[in-house]
DNA sequence: CGGCGCTTGTGAATTCGTGCGCTAGGATGG
DNA sequence: CCATCCTAGCGCACGAATTCACAAGCGCCG
């Protein structure tokens, strides 16, 4: 019973290693060794061994891991030994996406309830569901014992739709509105930023484009203060 | 002209102030200080202008930052003074809410092809575009000059894709699909796993219902094991 | 024009994450 | 039953990121 505390990055990690240990059972391989794993994951394998002994010492020297009790152990720590209820709000482009995204009920995770605060919307049937409204929010965490809530309504909205949630009871949002949410220090949040990534290329490819001007000697000036600067 | 190299962890951080100096902008705002730009992305004043003076020195001591011209430069160095045309592979849910996304627009990334080898879809319209095939990827590329490719496609299919992308000519890859895709070192991958995160707040909401039994006197086992663990 | 208050920018200390290199120890074969 | 091989687990050192605390500097007011 490992209940010491995970460190950020290494959670990070986990469901990519249990996504490679699942795909490798599939294949009928019972047993996978750090080196292998690390491969999969596209880390190096030491990060793997660290990484896996906050769960405990499940390995077998000289040997390596076996698969099904790994995955097992994996699961376990992750809490999708469960499944979890899941509430989408904001049934734009992205939350219809979500509502059909069948890497969610691969692992455990069950959407249960759409809301929205578009007339238009509400009543509609989407991805085998009906899309209520945001007021009915209390009833639908209630009554489905639901802990998670995503929001992927516009940015403006995010901050109520958060308040409506964490009043309902939600005690966990993944919020993927480009804005920064406040809640209650009880309620864990996190984001995803479509575009953030994007953003993050964009500088890369850039700065691809700068060195590509500098090798080809093209922009003499460039070089000067592009060395000057790097020294 | 600061031509150094930008932390990782910073160049994650200089898309969130972005948005809120875009936002702070048009509520006709001209100037902020690290403390206000902090609270509003939901980080640490320190922080805040450890990363802007990565970017050099634009602020004015007892006053704060000019709102205006710091977008400019945070624009700048993330490269987001061009257009940047992106190309989505995989009209999937996924790909159908992406083609769809004003958020990429409204940060300067135009969609401009979308591909898939799908009979049933390629000759179809998303969002403005025709889908296209997989086979014409080159052709794309070469005509539209386009850099970033967007991986929306199954697990399967990723790397694939991806290798067709490379073969292309796409210098920047951001990849949705749970799946590790390996490509030459010129070429930049990024990825965002939507499960990922769900599975990460699954472990926090675990580790919140064990606490809250251990702190409710229900368990008293688990209570013992856990202090065990702790110390 | 000088002092005061405010905020930046940054050295320094600390924490966190990474990765090397080795050792401990189980499995396997003789 | 012993020797050998293989790989997990871990100590340690290094580097990155965070945070503190403070000096430097700008503007404003008297």
């Amino acid at each position: 019973m490992s209940e010491r505390t995970i460190p950020e990055a290494t959670l990070g990690r986990l469901p990519v290693y249990l996504r490679v240990l699942v795909e490798t059972a599939e294949q009928g391989t019972s047993t996978i060794s750090s080196e292998s794993l690390a491969e999969a994951a596209g880390v190096n394998s030491a990060k793997v061994r660290k990484d896996l002994s906050f769960l405990g010492s499940y390995g077998t020297r000289g040997v390596g891991y076996d698969v099904a009790y790994l995955i097992h152990q994996v699961r376990r720590e992750l809490g999708l030994t469960q499944d979890w209820p899941v509430l989408i709000a904001g049934v734009g482009n992205l939350g219809h996406a979500l509502a059909n995204y069948r890497g969610f009920v691969a692992r455990g995770f069950r959407v249960v309830a759409l809301i929205d605060v578009e007339p238009a919307l509400v009543g509609e049937r989407v991805g085998g569901l009906v899309v209520r409204h945001l007021d009915e929010v209390d009833e639908i965490v209630a009554t489905g014992d639901v802990a998670i809530g995503v929001i992927c309504t516009p940015a403006g909205a995010a901050q109520e739709v958060a308040d409506r949630m964490v009043a309902a009871g939600i005690r966990s949002i993944l919020n993927f509105a480009p804005a920064v949410i406040s809640v209650p220090q009880t309620v864990t949040v996190r984001k995803v930023d479509l575009s953030i990534e994007l953003q993050i290329l964009a500088y890369y490819e850039q700065r691809k484009a700068v060195l590509d001007e500098v090798k080809d000697g093209r922009g003499s000036l460039g070089l000067a203060s592009f060395s000057a600067s790097v020294t």
